[in-house]
DNA sequence: TTGAAATAGCACTAAATTGGTGCGAAATAC
DNA sequence: GTATTTCGCACCAATTTAGTGCTATTTCAA
């Protein structure tokens, strides 16, 4: 239906957190005690997150997660790419130019536009960082479509 | 993860094969023959749009469905809505204003971000005529951000 | 050295969503 | 009257997601 996943959820608001800690690292049961969220499932994103890489982790009874990059150079499409897979809209735009096993597609008539609102999709996730999120800028989101094309994938 | 149901998807077929055959009504057993997906689920799916009003319903024999406005006035965003409801991105924004039933909300701190960025993908699906899909021109679809605001909802 | 606290890894169950079907009724053209 | 169609609603099966169990490993500190 169109929704993030609750994990991708909890890991941005992780994340959030972790902007406001600075440089510390902040253990999975301090940020769960700061939201109402299921301790066990944080952490489980939280695993995720260091495994791509975003943040890094230490462990040990002061151990913790940190970010990896200062929050300007890390996107919402870093984080929803990281828990759940880029967005595809249709299940044979795999956003890394593979096959599909999709029947419609030789006669598909709707493929290639989806493609394109996708790639708008991603191009809005990728230029919101984790910085807009944390300090939320009004105009910083709303730049127009054509600047900022960072390194976007796909 | 981000994906169109597959109800969605035949919605769109089925919608772009109506504009194809003009004003004529076309029947969902003839639709369901043009492409390889299950005739019995894409009948349910147009029932949908017709109770939605997108299109016109006829009985009988000689039956079938046809748009009820012209393409360029149906949007993607409006079959999107019809079909599997809103882009939404996290629970808690319903896209017409109303509660939700999230605990975090009292403390989220990514909420108002991500209503941002629904926003967006939202503008991108509502700018994306129908006519727009059935003829791919790669620059119509790459309107700048403000033009075109039509009557979208929220 | 011992133990508490933390991450790592992986499997597993339960809930929710989605894909897809069954079946009978009502309309309409021939 | 019969064939063809939409309509309405319920139903089951597959997939995805939410959330948990359990054990091992690392690290700090008493
Ligand atoms: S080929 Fe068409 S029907 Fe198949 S997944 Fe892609 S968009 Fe959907
Ligand atoms: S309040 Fe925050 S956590 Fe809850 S649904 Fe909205 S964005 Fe997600």
């Amino acid at each position: 239906m169109l929704q993030l996943t609750k994990r991708t959820e909890y890991g941005l608001i992780a994340l959030v957190h972790m902007v406001d800690q600075g440089g510390e690292y902040t253990s999975a049961r301090e940020i769960a005690e700061s939201y109402p969220i299921p301790k066990r499932l944080l952490a489980e994103v939280l695993k995720d997150l260091a495994r791509s890489g975003l943040v890094n982790s230490l462990r040990g009874s002061t151990g913790g997660y940190a970010l990896a990059r200062p929050p300007e150079q890390i996107t919402v499409g870093d984080i929803v790419s990281a828990l759940e897979g880029a967005p595809t809209l249709a299940s044979c735009d795999t956003a890394d130019g593979n096959a599909s096993d999709c029947e419609v597609e030789p006669v598909c008539p709707i493929r290639s536009p989806l493609q394109r609102i996708r790639k708008g999709i991603w191009l809005q996730m990728q230029r919101t960082s984790l910085r807009a999120l944390v300090t939320p800028s009004p105009q910083a989101a709303d730049l127009p479509l054509t600047a900022r094309n960072g390194p976007a994938a796909s």
